[in-house]
DNA sequence: CGCCGTATTGAGCGCTCTCAACGAGGGTGG
DNA sequence: CCACCCTCGTTGAGAGCGCTCAATACGGCG
């Protein structure tokens, strides 16, 4: 599918790639890393870890959903990323030491692979091609937030949605799917808080999409219709 | 000024802290940079480099103001940073071999030193001080942008503006000036452009906070009267 | 002095939020 | 198995924020 391809070369640089490709380490280092790392399981709405709490390592999904979130005084939550399988997260205070700045939350029961603060900093200090994987892929991570700082800013609620979809239609594919389109399953208030409106808005735009044919809705079940028409919409295409 | 360490701690991680501290490096490595290195002089509204296209090196500001937006398609800028004296720019594109995901325009007549993408990389491959050092760096701005994806997405323009004008107050300090306020001083346009809004809105905002003796605006320069409301006006803080 | 880019002001509209009410569904305990 | 409850989802109405368009002032520079 042609198609397919041009949708997601026009997401990259907004898609988040957290995947740690361990096939770029040493095997020494892969070794390593399977030594210390426990499984441990999460149920859905657990908590991992609170904003203000110093971090204790490092997680790695191998299976379910994690939602990273602020919360405002006020009460309003941002997500700000959707990690799954095969993706690592709350290392990144580790390395600038600091507190985490967000919190992370099972959105299913999950779950994941954890590696201790000090095993991951005696590892990095060890191992230079994680060291270098780590510069490089937080590069590229700086760019995909600047792009979704420009879209926050410059964008209405449909633009924001459109974009989501796009992007949690390749959360929600399975792997060995052929078909591109997903069954994207998150609550309304997740979506919601994703995208930074609130859930009556975000239920209003969901059906003007409907109408247009661009998504079906089945209960909390989204998929994507036309994938074109929303990447226009998204307003990152031309 | 107690108050004035407190404001200053509060916009701790919203900060981004672009300055390379060259301390912190080799002499070996400073003499390197510094035989490597050199001064360009660049004009007012000068681009230095466009989104894009494929990076060049890595400048450090000697002088002046750069700002680094995005222009999209339907012409709407939004400028993400504004980089001032002793701050690097630049190289992120580098180290994760992409294009230049912005523009990168003087704000004022400007010097900067400049070096070259073979020899930044080339000393990155040598010191490990230097890739630890943006390893740490990285990841505190990751911390900052997360935070500035909530402000947008979360925040209405009172609140950006706020916000923006505590950040810009630190940007337009003078270094060896005694009082906190600063001469904030740049056109309403680029004002607007960084906080996501229209110039007739900030303009009626900048007024309403005049109204409320926050600020003071004579023609383009503006100086804050009141650092603490305008924190808590900006939603950071309780 | 005139010109061009910038700043300000006004008016009106559309989008998005909030508040409130109602409906639907899933889980729990009787 | 059913009744209840609680959360989530949906719909309506109204207010307010922020945008756009258009006109008018301002100011530095040639």
């Amino acid at each position: 599918m042609k198609e397919q391809e041009k949708i997601k070369s026009a997401l990259d640089g907004f898609r988040l790639n957290a995947v740690l490709d361990l096939e770029e380490l040493s095997d020494d280092d892969r070794q390593y890393i399977r030594e210390r790392s426990t499984t441990i399981r999460v149920r859905r709405k657990q908590i991992i870890y609170s904003m203000h709490e110093k971090p204790k390592g490092m997680y790695l999904v191998r299976s379910g959903k994690i939602r990273i979130e602020q919360v405002n005084y006020d009460g309003s939550a941002q997500i700000l990323f959707i990690y799954t399988t095969g993706e690592a997260f709350g290392y990144r205070p580790l390395l600038s030491r600091e507190l985490h700045p967000v919190n992370a939350i099972a959105m299913e029961d999950s779950e994941l692979d954890f590696i201790s603060a000090s095993d991951f900093l005696e590892l990095l200090h060890r191992s230079v091609a994680l060291s270098n994987m780590l510069l490089t892929s937080l590069s590229s991570e700086f760019t995909v937030l600047v792009n979704r700082i420009n879209l926050f800013a410059q964008r209405g609620i449909k633009e924001r949605l459109a974009f989501a979809l796009l992007l949690l239609n390749e959360k929600y594919h399975h792997p060995n799917a052929i078909l591109p389109e997903s069954d994207i399953r998150l609550s309304r208030i997740d979506l919601a808080n994703y995208i930074g409106t609130s859930p009556e808005t975000l239920v209003r735009t969901l059906r003007t999409f409907q109408e247009k044919n661009l998504i079906r809705v089945k209960g909390r079940s989204i998929t994507i219709l036309n994938f074109e028409s929303l990447l226009i919409l998204s307003g990152i295409m031309r």
